[in-house]
DNA sequence: ACTAAGTGATAAGGCGGAGT
DNA sequence: ACTCCGCCTTATCACTTAGT
């Protein structure tokens, strides 16, 4: 069955009948068996080979992801780059290529001590037990005594659960006790701690499991701050479609789909751009794709083109 | 397409506070 | 005194963005 082409709405300040008909006959297409159930959730996670969306380095092997319209990995993108000058085809290039690792943590599975949160390291930990763990190690360094990792985890209890990160538009479970996953902690550090969210740490007396409580300064400020915060530009295929308005969101929806069944020559549509997209959707509290103006600059003619034909 | 500059992610260490 | 934690800063490399 091919697909209808939409016109977009394009009136942003109305209510219109047009609108909500629209958003109607999106959901209805959304929840439609010929709809890719990939693209159906608020939280899009597209396999590192799936067609369109892939975000697989090209060379064989390589776990990194590709650099932003190119085939490659940032390291493999320079390593081509460099054959090219060099005269050299490539077959040469793949069959000298190395497969590299992220250095960055994604897709890692579980903190081995809390089973439900996702691990923040290569270490298999989540944010707290690896900061801890660090802060054992160095003191035992500190103290000349071996930082044995099994002496550390034999110690080792789950940590309170936590629950999802305070930025609405965030995927990511907190990372630490204010509420944050650990990329949203670090922005909310070097922006300067709004409202001075800060985690009192109730040491355990024997026995008892230790609890915590946040304290503010200004809890209006924090959360101020959390609702105005845009999601992390990953590129590890995670779009965040959450914090855009239901018309908007059933359109990107619809686009991603519509897309990926048309022809494949040039198609490739990496997700961290249209994660900008979204983002900045979001910040502008657009009703439909038609009212964003940025839509050309932030994805190109490619994707602008086919999102407004 | 290329490159320089900027940003993000992870790791490490210091300091002070608080429970044992 | 010992131990552990929160908070902060810094370093480094991976990755993104913007300009040409």
């Amino acid at each position: 069955m091919s697909a209808p082409a939409l016109a977009l709405a394009t009136d942003s300040t109305a209510g219109t009948r047009t609108t909500s008909d629209r958003l109607e006959l999106l959901q209805a297409l959304i929840a439609g068996p010929s709809f890719d159930p990939v693209l159906r959730p608020d939280v899009i996670r597209v396999p590192r080979d799936y067609p369109v969306y892939g975000w697989r380095c090209g060379v064989p092997g390589c776990e990194r992801s590709r650099d932003t319209w190119r085939d490659y990995c940032c390291g493999h993108a320079a390593q081509w780059s460099q054959f090219q000058r060099e005269g050299r085809d490539i077959v040469a290039f793949l069959k000298d290529a190395v497969p590299l690792k992220p250095r960055g943590g994604r897709h890692l599975g579980n903190c081995v001590f809390c089973p439900e949160v996702p691990a923040y390291s290569g270490n298999s930990l989540c944010f707290l037990h690896s900061a801890a763990l660090v802060k054992w190690s160095a003191f035992q360094r500190r103290n000349g005594r071996p930082d044995d990792y099994e002496l550390w985890a034999a110690r080792q209890e789950p940590l309170p659960r936590l629950d999802e990160c305070l930025v609405p538009s965030c995927p990511e479970g907190a990372g630490h006790y204010i509420g944050l996953c650990p990329y949203h902690l670090l922005r909310y550090t070097r922006e300067g701690r709004p409202g001075n969210a800060k985690a009192i740490h109730q040491r355990p007396r024997r026995g008892a499991p230790a609890t915590f409580t946040v304290n503010y300064v200004d809890q209006a400020a924090f959360r101020g701050w959390c609702a105005k915060a845009t999601p992390a530009g990953r590129t590890d295929g995670v779009l965040s479609l959450r914090g855009l308005r239901p018309l908007a969101r059933a359109e990107v929806k619809w686009v991603l789909h519509r897309h990926a069944q048309g022809p494949a020559e040039g198609a490739h549509w990496p997700i961290s751009v249209v994660q900008r997209l979204v983002t900045e959707c979001q910040r502008q509290e657009i009703n439909s794709l038609a009212d964003l103006g940025a839509v050309r600059r932030i994805m190109g003619g490619a994707i602008s083109g086919s999102l407004l034909r």
